[in-house]
DNA sequence: TTTCAGTCAATATA
DNA sequence: TATATTGACTGAAA
């Protein structure tokens, strides 16, 4: 949904002052940073699986969505932010003019503070590829690495154990976000039935290669050495988990596959119970015989969701053959990336262009995406379809009461 | 006490 | 200059 770099620049170079970023955006409606923003779009979780924190920024989005004025109040603070820039530019181009040695001054009385200031900030651990790679090894052979492994990987690895802790939250965090995404997008497939589409069916090769997302892009080898992708097999053996297959030793990632297994009981994307108009236990329903093509845009999905005849079920679902679409199904996705309509939040015709303008901008679907990149026109897809599924519920929510019961 | 969810913020990347 | 990534942190739950 939210933007890809290219494509948000595009469309900042059509429409220079409609464009609304991250930061702006985060910072403004959702109470998030920029980077958390990011995060939250490209790795969005199934709507059940969200605590009450974690939806409180979907609910911010929603209204600020039935705001028939929000992008409008948008671009306003934008404007106002540039303002207050280039007013504090200006005065400081004159400041530092006028007095020159005022600046050299500031130098001197901030010289004494910030320096150890600077000092006080710990410096940002940033771990090389080799050690990246051999905490993923450790990661295949224990996801939950004992204090007396993790202690031996510190020294092995010359890192602080804390760090060595954090990798591990983290990874595993992250590695179950995107099992999320993987359960979305086989719940969906197999909804849909589309597996046998070739975008479908190279989804599952694309899987392995999916799974290097889940770190970055970094694309080094499985312990392993296997020439899929790095972690080609703890993903698959993860997905395997979360789909029921019989799996390794549970011993080995014990943890792992209960989860797993029980994700994959409800691995129905953003099935909010108490939101969704699916039905009890947000189970997904049928999937609807009027989905659009799999190679439907995102923007596309967003903008016609309220009329949708179903929920995001189908956006979903469109979306997941996108997803894990490889190169192979981009070029019907590409064709027929164009945007026609508005944002359904739209309050007038005028506003709505002017909104569907900045969303797209915002979400990054105004144009078609560089052919050059089709991991960056999956990712868009994917993000699109998955928050055009929450925000549908939630607009379908909103606009029965439901919205009462999340205020926050 | 450990793990997790959510987030920040520094840094990388486009 | 915007978005993406990721190590670190906080608070809550188990």
């Amino acid at each position: 949904w939210l933007t890809s770099l290219k494509s948000s620049r595009r469309a900042r170079k059509c429409a220079p002052n409609s464009a609304l970023g991250q930061r702006l955006f985060g910072e403004t409606i959702l109470g998030l940073t920029q980077g958390s923003v990011s995060d939250l779009l490209a790795r969005p979780k199934p709507w059940h699986k969200l605590s009450l924190k974690g939806r409180e920024p979907f609910v911010r989005m929603q209204l600020w969505l039935n705001d028939p004025n929000n992008v409008e109040k948008l671009m306003d603070m934008k404007r106002m932010e540039k303002k207050a820039y280039m007013k504090r530019r200006h005065s400081s181009v004159s400041d530092s003019q006028s007095c020159e040695s005022s600046s050299t001054g500031i130098d001197y009385s901030q010289g004494a503070s910030p320096q150890p200031q600077h000092q006080l900030k710990k410096p940002r651990v940033v771990l090389a590829p080799e050690e990246k790679e051999a905490l993923k090894r450790a990661y295949q052979q224990k996801p939950y690495p004992s204090p007396k492994t993790i202690e031996e990987l510190a020294t092995q690895l010359n890192l602080k154990t804390s760090t060595v802790i954090n990798w591990f939250h983290n990874y595993r965090s992250r590695i179950r976000r995107e099992l999320f995404i993987e359960e979305i997008q086989a719940g969906s497939q197999s909804q849909a039935g589309s597996s046998d589409s070739p975008s479908a069916r190279s989804s599952r090769a694309a899987h392995s290669s999916e799974g290097d997302s889940c770190d970055g892009v970094d694309a080094e080898g499985p312990a392993e050495g296997k020439a899929s992708g790095p972690e080609a097999d703890e993903f698959s053996n993860a997905t395997t988990k979360s789909q029921g297959g019989s799996a390794e030793s549970a011993s080995e990632a014990g943890e792992e596959a209960p989860r797993g297994a029980r994700s994959a009981e409800k691995a129905e994307p953003f099935q909010a119970e108490n939101l969704e108009d699916t039905d009890d236990e947000g189970r997904l329903r049928a999937p609807r015989q009027s989905s659009p093509p799999a190679s439907q845009r995102p923007g596309e999905a967003l903008e016609t969701l309220p009329n949708s005849a179903t929920e995001g079920d189908a956006s979903t679902s469109a979306a997941s053959t996108s997803v894990l679409t490889g190169e192979s199904s981009y070029k019907s996705k590409e064709s027929s990336e164009k945007i026609s309509s508005v944002p359904s939040t739209s309050s007038t015709p005028a506003a709505g262009s002017q909104k569907a303008n900045s969303l797209q901008s915002l979400f990054g679907f105004s144009e078609a995406a560089s052919s050059r990149n089709t991991r960056d026109s999956s990712l868009r897809k994917k993000k699109a379809a998955n928050l055009n599924n929450i925000i549908h519920r939630l607009e379908k929510a909103a606009s029965r009461e439901e919205a009462v019961e999340w205020e926050f």
